[in-house]
DNA sequence: ATCCCGAGGG
DNA sequence: CCCTCTGGAT
């Protein structure tokens, strides 16, 4: 079986076991989408769900962002992690988005990019979630559940990020996406991955091989020269 | 490589 | 205690 039917086996399976994966965002515009997704930085989503509701209720464009003062954005995304700066990150970005982009979110990957406390993880959310244009944005889950299929071997995310597009078709980025985030909390966590209950394990390198090896284990303390 | 950083699990 | 949670900037 070629490479490219495999991967598509392994993300149609995946499809067939989250078929919500990607469809519970609330956010009702692509600004409210990039400061969810700001967020999110080590951060679960209950978090983020939890201070978005509070957060948006205030807050429905950059207008609102920019004239706010840190200390009081900072205790409306309290309880998310590195909440200062996402705090000092989001204001400074709403008022670039005021003066820059005419209070717009650009559809632009590399004019996201610029954007202070944009990552290529945020920017490629955005664009592919946002605007419908090609994007995979490389986070945890994602890097860790591709690596451990044995689809790349990259620590780096925008390694692991080229080396995804590389092979997986673009009509499917965003959902891949969706996909690993979903498999990578449910099934294969960080912590204790349940291969038992994994669909796609046979197609897996660390499925097939089993826990057992603890390869896994050792690449907390590998320091990736 | 290190820092930011609270919450939750083991 | 340690690790992880939809990272990014220095």
């Amino acid at each position: 079986m070629a490479k490219t039917d495999k991967i598509l086996l392994v993300l149609r399976t995946l499809a067939d076991v989250y078929p919500q994966a990607g469809t519970r965002l609330k956010f009702q515009n692509p600004f409210q989408l990039l400061v969810a997704v700001m967020l999110s930085a080590r951060t679960t989503d209950e978090q983020v769900n939890r201070v978005t509701r509070g957060l948006f209720a205030e807050v429905k464009s950059p207008k609102d962002l920019a004239s706010m003062e840190v200390g009081i954005l900072e205790d409306m995304i309290k309880g998310c992690g590195l909440y200062r700066q996402k705090a000092r990150n989001l204001i400074a970005l709403a008022r670039i988005l005021m003066e820059e982009f005419g209070g717009e979110v650009p559809t632009d990957f590399d004019q996201l990019l610029r954007l202070p406390g944009v990552g290529r993880k945020t920017a490629n959310v955005v664009v592919s979630v946002g605007f419908a244009k090609p994007g995979l944005g490389v986070d945890t889950h994602v890097l860790r559940v591709s690596r451990r299929l044995g689809w790349h071997n990259a620590r780096d995310p925008q390694v692991a990020e080229a080396e995804l597009k590389r092979i997986i078709p673009e009509s499917w980025w965003a959902r891949a996406h969706h996909l690993f985030i979903s498999h990578g909390r449910a099934v294969c966590r960080a912590r204790k991955p349940d291969c038992d209950r994994c669909t796609i394990r046979l197609y897996c390198q660390y499925g097939v091989s089993g826990q057992s090896d603890k390869a896994e284990d050792r690449l907390q303390s590998e320091s990736s020269a």
